[in-house]
DNA sequence: TCACTTGGTAAACACCGTTTAGTTTACACC
DNA sequence: GGTGTAAACTAAACGGTGTTTACCAAGTGA
């Protein structure tokens, strides 16, 4: 039934890619026939935004185990750090869930989901929001930076800058780039100094 | 013939997206037919990597235009806001560029594109290093960023991630966005702060 | 028993990128 | 001038896609 569809949907999404996939190789991998995911899924990107939804919170928790460390400010450091390496060894994973945009037409989200958004042990964002609140309240920021969400965001984007560029272009001819280790760090490094009221709070970390 | 192709090609596929363009509407809308356009083109993403080509010298005379700052250190500030400002402006063409992971199969770069690639009034990356070199020399940034290389594909991966985030992500009803302006000086800022030896030659520009 | 829902199939529809075969055109060469 | 050849184009087809339609079989409640 439809566990059996979104476990072989699952599967061969991160294995050969959204596109490469079509809906006859996955009935047919589970012994059933194209048209029958239609009587479970109106279509094929609601396969794929049902699995993004589930994976979210598989995130999270490789999120926390990774980076259970007291400091906030290391601990913002280190999950950019994770964050970009989870990216890179599950490349098609993370291009099914933050690098194609079919979110918009999803249903908005429950209040379940409201909540398991606020949860920083079911969400990344909010566990990194978390720690950044954490790092604010402490007093750690320069003072012009008080809304933990757009700094959320922002130290998002920039990992996500260098985890998809990765993936879209880390084999193109035409770069020449430094290594992922040396671009990740300078990117976690140079955006959490800025950030930071002391600068030094970031001694031994990069 | 073939400039006719690239023409209706650009048009229709910053309107409507790569994949949403079929070779046979390209075909007609030039009064051809689909299999005429094999005898340009080895296939369909090579008229894309046509495009890209010639357009990424585009977005360079866009930047120098745009950022002509004695000030080298300003002028990445705000490169990096013209940047995000082009790619959600033309976000179709962004995904092309920069969003599509096509171009490690194209053919490497010959020679003029190598000269090309090194000239700042031609390549917009070539630009931004150059405004990087510029800068190290001056000796503005902190003593352990020494790689021009390095510092510039790292606030290209911070205004690329924005930007990117923001096409894929913009319109998410699960994501509590702050406006694209807060988050992109917020990147620049963060990020440009975080390298400089002073921080306080950022005064005056967030 | 009978209506009705559920979950599946086979066949078809309208496309897609691409290939093949054949046709027209134009141009170089003996 | 006739002829061979290469280029540019078309019509038809191939194998594939997501999706719809029509149909069928099993289970369920009245």
């Amino acid at each position: 039934m439809k566990e059996r569809i979104l476990g072989a949907a699952r599967e061969m999404f991160l294995r050969d890619g959204f596109e490469a996939v079509s809906l006859r190789k996955i009935a047919e991998s589970i012994g059933y026939t194209a048209p029958a995911l239609y009587t479970h899924f109106s279509d094929k990107e609601e396969i794929l935004a049902e699995l993004c939804r589930r994976d979210f919170g598989a995130l999270a928790v490789q999120f926390n185990k990774l980076a259970r460390v007291a400091d906030p400010v290391e601990r913002i450091f280190r999950s950019g750090l994770g964050y970009i390496r989870f990216a890179i060894e599950h490349p098609n994973h993370y291009r099914l869930m933050f690098m194609t945009p079919n979110l918009g037409k999803i249903a908005p989200p429950t209040e379940a989901d409201i909540e398991a958004m606020n949860d920083p042990d079911q969400d990344a964002y909010a566990f990194l929001r978390h720690a950044v609140r954490e790092a604010l309240e402490c007093g750690r920021f320069r003072p012009e930076y008080k809304d933990a969400d757009l700094l959320a965001q922002t130290l998002w984007a920039g990992v996500h800058g260098v985890a998809s560029l990765q993936i879209t272009h880390g084999d193109c001819p035409w770069c020449d780039w430094r290594s992922l280790d040396k671009r990740s760090k300078a990117m976690c490094g140079s955006m959490l100094r800025g950030l930071l009221r002391n600068p030094d709070d970031l001694e031994g970390l990069a």
